[in-house]
DNA sequence: CGCAGGCAATTTTTT
DNA sequence: ATTGCCTGCG
């Protein structure tokens, strides 16, 4: 069927028909003509809430139905994989028609493709892997070690950052001015660039960054290529445009120039990413880049109430350089935005609790309540007051399934039967499990490549037949070698999932973990379980490795019924009817040192991240900021945040606790929480404990006493008799762990552990107007 | 080759 | 405080 014809089942007419303007119905009059607006660049200017992907879907179904295009011929990107998810269901609903094969995808997803189609123009194999953070930092690694650069001067991190930055730019080696690279690994950072490309072409393998780099340089020198794309895609589509990098722009601007219809949606307002490249300039210059464009604003907003959009407008209004939009809703004023005072971060956790367990009393469902956070670091304390007060939580972030080490381990043996000449992969698994192939037998094969100039594992072959390596090496490599050629015999033979099983089983990887007895290791086993099971849902090991790469994403339950713990940058896109913004200080929102590095960018960027947050909020935000606030290890006192005071008075009601900066006496954040088990709230999720979390929670199976948590003022401490006892050991705040040597009424005497604070004390609680 | 102990680093995150 | 990384020794 083709997309001219109509749709048997439902009756929908033939393209063309003015039936396509049922589709635009039930739309206001802007978002209509963001719809309808078909002839020329258009850019929507969406602001939170207006019904962007709503719109875009709308599009995108409205050309297919007009028959301006068959879906060969649009090309529709995002920028994550969740939102092509969501745009292909939508438009699957409104269509009615399956959406495989059509070019709607994330960027590096399409770019990926087209690479494919034509890898041989840029000299790749069109099979090539696309390697992680992971694999990139080893090659880099390698290549400083051999410019004989100091690692402590100049880290792999932080060269590879550059290398990513240029390419983020659209920039190849060859195009990096010396003045760009400054004196970045010594000067030699140019060079290290051309050796990173180089050696990525050899291994067959591009990172993210090079997706969309080596389609430039196809454009660039293969005319003919481009020339087709640039027929092939009447309509482009593209989402959150305020994030596009420059490759990315140029990628647009490059196949955007046969028909020039190119509709770009996004909002100046909340981009938040331009620490990993994103432009928010390509947005602020699209009139000037794509001449004749139309820009439509979507400024009605259908989610918040007016207090929010108040407080939310107030705040953004203090960047320079915005495109300008003014949101206004029909739906009421709504309560103001609340600003809570509290005394340090447990306060705050503790407040937040109780705020979320009185809306759960009044029915408000849990799914609709968020913790939106600046740093990943701060969801634990929400994580660990939510667990002891028994309310369902979820987490949103944090390590993610396929960067977990077991999963790159067993995926590394699973390339490396895809694609022998992996040396990234092959490196990886010499050794794991230990197998007595150290780093000594990986010099000799280095050398035996390098020599013979081909891949670690063609060269392995050679070495296992000559003298090169001691015995015990030597037979160890022509098992391991043996197996291999086994099981790509396998991989002919038999389907991926119970190939996969063998190579865990057969490699000894498994019972490497099953030998493990540290506490990590069951979760481990877990997860390579769940590995082998997704790989069902897939046909082939070729097709399971591509969406590992694209798409490394964990397979979580969502829906639940929990209130949900994420950073900022991790909620945009979504929405609550109650939102809590916590952690409002100055110097950790805005960041201190997004500030110190991009300057007056960084703290408009911050204050977009801000923006962000209030708008997720469909009925209630509430922001909290603590005057204490504990970061490694030690006790920092802080101001609320700039930003609070930049909430417009009018749509914001203050509540600072009595007694925070001199304005009243008595102290917030009283309370006690003593006896509560430092590792409960992990004891049952070991796939997310930290090696540290691990080994601390197998001692206390051990038998070892369990830590208690003091807080609170002595008096309220004193309240809770028979609470601490003997040899009891205990956290505090300000002197950390120690043991309870006396516990008589309120007479608590305390040895604490670290030698300077090793002092017996009468009243061990510091009030908290003491604390540093 | 493997392990214990010293040592810096510790924003945000997708693909 | 915690974590992963590096080094030096057995």
């Amino acid at each position: 069927m083709t997309d001219t014809e109509p749709n048997p089942s439902t009756g929908v007419p033939a393209a063309g028909a003015p039936d396509a303007d049922v589709l635009t119905a039930d739309l206001n009059a802007t978002q209509s003509e963001a719809v309808r607006t078909v002839d020329g660049p258009v850019l929507v200017l969406a602001g939170a809430g207006t019904g962007k992907t709503r719109v875009l879907t709308t599009r995108l179904a409205y050309i297919l139905r007009a028959g301006l295009a068959m879906h060969g011929q649009i090309l529709a990107v995002t920028f994550t994989n969740k939102a092509a998810r969501e745009m292909k269901e939508r438009v699957g609903a409104m269509t009615r028609r399956p959406v495989e094969g059509w070019w709607l995808g994330t960027f590096h997803a399409l770019a990926a493709r087209m690479l494919r189609q034509n890898a041989e123009r840029i000299g790749l194999n069109p099979n090539f892997t696309i390697i992680d953070t992971d694999d990139q930092l080893r090659l880099m690694k390698q290549l400083l070690q051999a410019q004989s650069i100091d690692e402590k001067k100049w880290p792999a991190r932080t060269v590879l950052h550059a290398v990513q930055r240029w390419k983020d730019r659209g920039l190849t080696p060859d195009q990096v001015s010396a003045e760009d690279a400054g004196d970045l690994a010594g000067g030699k950072a140019i060079e290290l660039y051309k050796q990173y490309q180089q050696r990525l072409l050899t291994l067959n393998a591009c990172d993210f960054g090079d997706l969309l780099l080596h389609c430039l340089t196809l454009f660039r020198e293969a005319g003919d290529v481009l020339e087709k794309y640039q027929q092939q895609f009447k309509y482009i589509l593209v989402d959150e445009y305020q994030d596009t990098n420059v490759a990315q722009y140029l990628w647009l601007r490059l196949l955007a120039q046969g028909h020039k219809n190119i509709c770009c949606v996004g909002d100046d307002d909340q981009s938040i990413y331009g620490w990993r490249g994103a432009e928010v300039g390509n947005i602020l210059r699209f009139e000037q880049d794509f001449p004749g464009a139309s820009v439509v604003r979507l400024e009605k907003n259908y989610r918040s109430t007016g207090h929010i959009l108040g407080a939310a407008g107030g705040l953004i209004s203090h960047n320079e350089g915005r495109l300008g939009k003014t949101l206004w809703t029909e739906i009421d004023q709504g309560e103001a935005v609340r600003v809570r005072g509290l005394w340090d971060g447990d306060a705050e956790a503790r407040f937040v609790g109780e705020e979320v367990e009185a809306l759960q009393a009044d029915g408000h469902p849990l799914s609709e309540i968020a913790v939106l956070v600046r740093t990943g670091a701060m969801t634990r304390g929400f994580e660990d007051r939510f667990f002891t007060i028994g309310l369902p939580y979820r987490i949103v972030g944090g390590a993610r399934f396929f960067e977990r080490l077991e999963i790159r381990d067993a995926l590394a043996y699973l390339r490396l039967i895809q694609s022998p000449d992996d040396d990234l992969a092959f490196e990886r698994i010499l050794n794991t499990p230990k197998r007595g192939l150290g780093d000594k037998a990986l010099q000799t094969l280095y050398q035996a490549a390098r020599a013979r100039g081909t891949s670690l594992m063609r060269a392995a072959f050679d070495v296992a037949q000559t003298e090169e390596l001691r015995p015990q090496a030597r037979r160890a490599l022509g098992t391991l070698l043996e197996k291999f050629a086994r099981w790509r015999q396998l991989a002919q033979e038999s389907d991926h999932v119970s190939l996969a099983q063998t190579v865990l089983d057969e490699s000894g990887y498994t019972e490497m973990w099953q030998r493990d007895k540290s506490a990590e290791a069951p979760g481990r086993l877990d997860n390579l379980k769940e590995l082998i099971s997704a790989m069902g849902e897939f046909d082939a090991l070729g097709g399971f490795l591509e969406h590992v790469s694209l798409v490394m994403e964990t397979f979580a339950d969502d829906a639940a019924e929990k209130v949900t713990v994420m950073t900022l940058h991790a909620a945009k896109g979504l929405e609550f009817d109650t939102v809590f913004l916590a952690g409002w200080e100055e110097g950790l929102f805005p960041n201190q040192r997004a500030m110190d590095e991009n300057g007056v960018k960084g703290l408009e960027e911050e204050r977009r991240l801000a923006y962000v947050g209030l708008t997720r909020a469909k009925r209630r935000a509430i922001v909290s900021f603590a005057a204490n606030r504990r970061m490694f290890g030690s006790w920092n006192a802080a101001i609320p945040s700039r930003f609070v005071d930049e909430l417009p008075k009018e749509h914001v009601k203050m509540e600072s606790d009595p007694g925070l900066y001199g304005t009243g006496t008595g102290f917030g954040g009283g309370g006690f929480g003593g006896g509560r088990d430092t590792f409960s709230s992990f004891a049952e999720q070991p796939s997310r404990w930290t090696p540290g979390m691990a080994r601390a929670y197998q001692r206390r199976q051990e038998g070892e006493a369990p830590t208690k948590f003091i807080e609170g003022t002595a008096e309220t401490v004193a309240s809770a008799p028979g609470k601490f006892g003997r040899g009891d050991r205990v956290f505090h705040r300000k002197f950390g762990y120690g043991t309870v040597r006396q516990a008589e009424g309120e007479r608590l005497t305390i040895d604490f552990d670290k030698a300077d604070t090793k002092k017996v004390m009468a009243s061990f609680v510091v009030p908290p107007e003491q604390a540093d």
